[in-house]
DNA sequence: CCAATCTCTGAGCAAACTCTGAGAATCCTC
DNA sequence: GAGGATTCTCAGAGTTTGCTCAGAGATTGG
C-alpha cells in the first residue's frame, strides 16, 4: 500500500484530503507544521508527499530542499492557493513534481497523485492509464475518451465526472458523494449542477448503446453495463 | 543506460540539470568542484560530462585537460555565461565537444547532449535523428522540419516548442510543464508567451491537414494525430 | 553600427465553459 | 390515474480561457 504524507496547518483540508486518499486505497499520515514533517519523513517513509506552501513555520520549498537533503527521494505535490506567484512553482514540473492550485477538487487531487506517482515508477512496472468499461475507455495521460473507437470530446467537469464515475464503477455514488469529489471543496450550489452534467455526459456518452450512465432514483448515479 | 557526470557548484542549477537527465533516461551523478568531479570520473565512469566553467577551485579547462589527461574520453559541455570569453571555448569545442551558454532552456540542453552523444557512438549503432507524426517530420541533427514533404522554416524558440511537444506526442503538457522544460530555467514571464508560440507554430505546421497541434482546454497542449 | 529578425508583453476579441433557474418529463405512491 | 416528488433538459447570463495581433525591446548577423 503506498504511503503518503499530507503537510498543511489547516485541519479542515488535512483531514479532508486524507480521507478521499484512505478511500482511495493509500495509507495516510498528517501532520500540520514543517517540524512533524521531517520527522514523519524519516519514521514513515512516505513514497509521496502532498505538502501545502504556505505553511507557518517554515516555507514549503526550503522544506523540500531539505527534505531531499535527508534522502527522500519522494515526489511532492504541492498545494498553492490559485493566484499565488507562479514563479515560485517554476523549475517544479522538471522533476516530475506537480501543482494542484486551491481550492481544488479530490478528484483532480488524486488524479494527479496517481499521475506522479505513475511516472516514478520503473518503466516497466508501470500499468496502462486507460480505464475501460465495455466500450468506453478513457485515458488518464492524454485526457481522452473514445466511446465505441469514436472520440468523445469532453470538458474537464465532464471528464472529471466520468472519471470518478468510472473508478467507482458499478458502485452507487450519491450526488453528495460526487459534488464532494467532483466539484471544488468550497463550491456552494446546489445538486442541479451534478443532473445538468449528468445531462451533457448522457449526451456525449450514451447516444450510442448500451447506455452507461444509469439513474438511481432517490439515491444517485451508477456507471455500469445493464444486462 | 548512458551514465552523464554533472559539474556545477550551484546546487539549484546542478539539481534543475540532475532532474531533466534523469526523466530524459540518463543516469546522472552530480558534484560540485573539481575535486570531487576527478574522483568521479575514475569511479562513476561517465560517458558525457557537463561542466560549468565558472568552478570555484580550478579552471573548468583546466580540469578537462587533467581529466583527459587522466584518460577520459567522454565528451564534454561546457556551461558558461553567455557574456564568457567566446573563443576559449571555440578552441576546445573541436574535439566534438560543446557548449551551452547560461541561463539555457533544459529542452536545449538535453537536445545537444544527445547530438554530442550520437557523434561519440560508432557510425553504425546510431539510430536516426529523425523524429515523425503523420506527414510532420523533425531532424534534431540539422534543425529541419518538413510538413508534407514541405519544408517548414522555424525559430529556435518555435523548435525547441515543437520538439518537446513531439518528444511527449500523445501525452498532454501542461503550461508549465512546456515553460519549464522549452524555456529558460530563470523565465520570469507567464504563460501568454506559450500561447503566442503556439499560435505561431499552427500557422507554420498546421495550416496544412490535419491539425497536429491541439489544445485541452483548462489543462495544457497535445500533438497527436486526430482521429 | 545598422538592419533584420526574433522574443516577449499587453490588450482586445472570440469562443468555450460553468452554473442557474424554470418548465417539461418521468416515476412513485396512494 | 391523480398528485406530488424527483429528475431531465434547455436556454441564457456571467465568467473564464485561449487566440491573435501590433509593437517595444533585445539579439543577431552583416
Amino acid at each position: 500500500m503506498t504511503r503518503i504524507l499530507v503537510v498543511d496547518d489547516e485541519l479542515n483540508i488535512a483531514e479532508l484530503v486524507a480521507m478521499a486518499l484512505k478511500v482511495a486505497g493509500f495509507e495516510v499520515k498528517t501532520v500540520g507544521n514543517a517540524r512533524d514533517a521531517r520527522a514523519a519523513v524519516r519514521e514513515f517513509r512516505p513514497e509521496l508527499i502532498v505538502l501545502d506552501v504556505g505553511l507557518p513555520d517554515e516555507d514549503g520549498f526550503a522544506l523540500v530542499q531539505r527534505l531531499q537533503g535527508d534522502g527522500t527521494k519522494a515526489p511532492v505535490i504541492f498545494l498553492t492557493a490559485r493566484d499565488a506567484i507562479e514563479e515560485k512553482i517554476h523549475g517544479l514540473t522538471v522533476g516530475g513534481d506537480d501543482y494542484v492550485t486551491k481550492p481544488f477538487s479530490l478528484e483532480e487531487l488524486v488524479a494527479r497523485i496517481r499521475v506522479v506517482l505513475r511516472r516514478h515508477q520503473p518503466a516497466g512496472s508501470r500499468g496502462s492509464s486507460v480505464m475501460k468499461l465495455a466500450d468506453l475507455e478513457l485515458d488518464d495521460e492524454s485526457y481522452m475518451v473514445t466511446r465505441g473507437g469514436e472520440p468523445v470530446e469532453l470538458t474537464r467537469t465532464e471528464f472529471r465526472l466520468l472519471h470518478y464515475l468510472l473508478v467507482n464503477a458499478g458502485r452507487v455514488l450519491t450526488r453528495a458523494q460526487i459534488l464532494d469529489h467532483v466539484w471544488e471543496y468550497d463550491f456552494g450550489g446546489d445538486a442541479s449542477v451534478l443532473e445538468t452534467y449528468i445531462s451533457y455526459l448522457r449526451h456525449k456518452i450514451d447516444k450510442f448503446e448500451p447506455p452507461l450512465v444509469h439513474t438511481v432514483r432517490g439515491v444517485g448515479y451508477v456507471l455500469r453495463v445493464p444486462r
